[in-house]
DNA sequence: TTGTAGGCGTTATCAT
DNA sequence: ATGATAACGCCTACAA
């Protein structure tokens, strides 16, 4: 590869002409312009971004560390951030971390060391809690999960409504034992747990602590709990999920118990996939935009990157509640989308 | 951020002899190892992994180069990919493309100007032909989709022979008319569509043009396509497309037509999904190995950077053939996975 | 308008 | 065993 070195003798002027030529472009006769371009042009010069960020102590590099970038919610999220990176030249770091604290730990030493110009994170709640204690001389946008009294901007699901309107279209609909599946390392397992309760209290039910479980958001794990529920003695008459991945592993236990759909048992959960509407019946649950997420994520971060100083800002967003056949008796249909 | 330079202050030795502690290690008295590294425990020093990638020339970033990480063809492989790296302490560049021969060169571009390690590629075809005039000083490992006469490392799938076998499965269960959609930027949707015509002439049976599609690997592209199929004078009895995304498509315009499969129309395609065995018929797929295709792509780009010089090698997996329900007349069921 | 020179943080070579 | 120094490629005061 062709350095700026090696240009500047071609072209017959110094490296501080042709960086000049290259860069801002003031001050340089047009005729001396000429001859530089022609030489980057005849060596096929390009710019060494490693020197660049050395020398300019940024860098164009956007770290994105998640659990699992097979969780359809992050795949399109992480679709979106690259998309705008991608608009502003910004480039990005995936980073999965299956939920471990270690892992986590890891990645963010590694975005330190690399230099990043800023990263979105997703992270565990034990995480999150010592975040306030580190220092980072990057900013950081937090997506699906926050930590608590570490004032970073944020894009986020208002879990505990979400969850207590879902919770709630199950009791409307004549389900009174839900069990339910929910993140056992994300805060937004928690938050969505709360808005679960608040909904079964507000009906004077009470909350069962066998109908509820903590799980990685996996398939199998989904797939295991939903089995243990509904081998309960009393086994509940509604499966709730906090995920799409327990939603699936939700809906492989129902199918091998061989019950019906929502005749022996009604199923409800979090965020759209391409299946939801393609499984007879159709699943209802709690969509959030994820696309619009990474979106914002990655644009507040920019922002941040540009105006380090400016207040930081929560993004709060509004799910949207889908209700199709795996929650509604054939007979009373409200509302189907 | 603390410096080298700083640590060598603090621990009353050079600049060298900190990089030697923290190296190799050798020709270094014990005492002033343990200074040094006091004095790194105390600043918490960090190198600076920019300063030595400049230094070094080499860097610990892999770019990996899909058309859309949403595909869970690339999703899958992604995470595959993040596993090897992140084992060898290396980190990933996740770069979309959208079979957009721009984007390509403009990435390609960029992992050059980055001094990337080395990438995996699944290219255009257009793309992937011009890429035996280029030069790249790191290596390539193609996943998915080769270049002709471009010697580089290889994992794939022996497409041929799996849209061979797929369609050959559909003849033999009685579907004449088959409907086929086919990726129209990628050399994996020619591979595919030459062994689907290879089963027709096998048998006899003559290749409608009107009946073959190319469309791009998105839902909404698989189900206008499938739509017009399904509207033709002559309708096909069975359709085949290439990718999941057109799968997808193609299943939601039988839906939105109200066809009963495999009755009225049968469906296979290419890569296994959550949901093929979760709707109803589930569906006729030939599975490739996501996991472990991205897990040696990785593998094979780690030791042509240890060991350049070492000859190319193709890895061709070969497809997996899951017989469902949406391909095989209710009474003739010849095995189910 | 253009060139000289120093430094970003490392590491490797060469003295000592 | 340790230190001084140069160099990786770039940018930017500052000087001319």
């Amino acid at each position: 590869m062709a350095s700026i070195k090696e240009v500047a003798e071609v072209a017959g002027v110094s490296t501080a002409t042709v960086s000049r030529v290259l860069s801002n472009g003031q001050h340089v006769r047009p005729e001396v312009r000429q001859r530089v371009m022609e030489a980057v042009e005849k060596l096929g010069y390009r710019p060494n971004l490693v020197a660049r960020s050395l020398r300019s102590q940024q860098s164009n590099t956007i770290g994105l560390i998640v659990s699992d970038i097979r969780n359809p919610f992050f795949t399109s999220i992480s679709r979106a951030v690259e998309d705008i990176a991608y608009a502003q030249g910004l480039t990005v770091l995936l980073c999965n971390t299956d939920e471990d604290v270690n892992k986590e730990a890891i990645y963010l030493q590694l975005m330190r060391d690399t230099n990043v110009a800023g990263i979105i994170f997703s992270p565990t709640r034990q995480t999150a809690a010592s975040l306030s204690q580190q220092r980072f001389d990057f900013p950081i946008v937090m997506v699906d999960r926050t930590a608590p009294d570490f004032a970073a901007d944020a894009v986020l699901l208002d879990n505990v409504e979400a969850a207590y309107r879902l919770t709630t279209h199950l009791l409307n609909n004549g389900f009174g034992r839900i069990g339910a599946i929910f993140g056992e390392t994300s805060l937004t397992g928690l938050e969505r747990r709360q808005g679960y309760e608040q909904a079964l209290r507000q009906h004077n039910l009470p909350v069962v602590p066998e109908y509820i479980r903590h799980t990685q958001p996996r398939v199998e794990s989904g797939k295991a709990a939903a089995t243990a529920l509904l081998r309960l003695p009393q086994p509940p008459d509604a499966l709730l999920t906090s995920n799409s991945l327990t939603l699936e592993g939700a809906l492989q236990a129902i199918r091998e118990s061989n019950l019906s759909m929502p005749a022996d048992i009604a199923l409800a959960g979090f965020d759209e996939t391409s299946w939801t509407v393609l499984v007879q019946p159709p699943i209802t649950i709690i969509s959030q935009p994820t696309y619009e997420i990474g979106k914002t994520a990655a644009e507040l971060l920019i922002q941040r990157i540009i105006d380090p100083s400016r207040s930081s800002r929560q993004v709060m967003l509004r799910g949207q509640l889908h209700v199709r056949g795996s929650s509604t008796p054939s007979v009373i249909k409200e509302e189907v989308s």
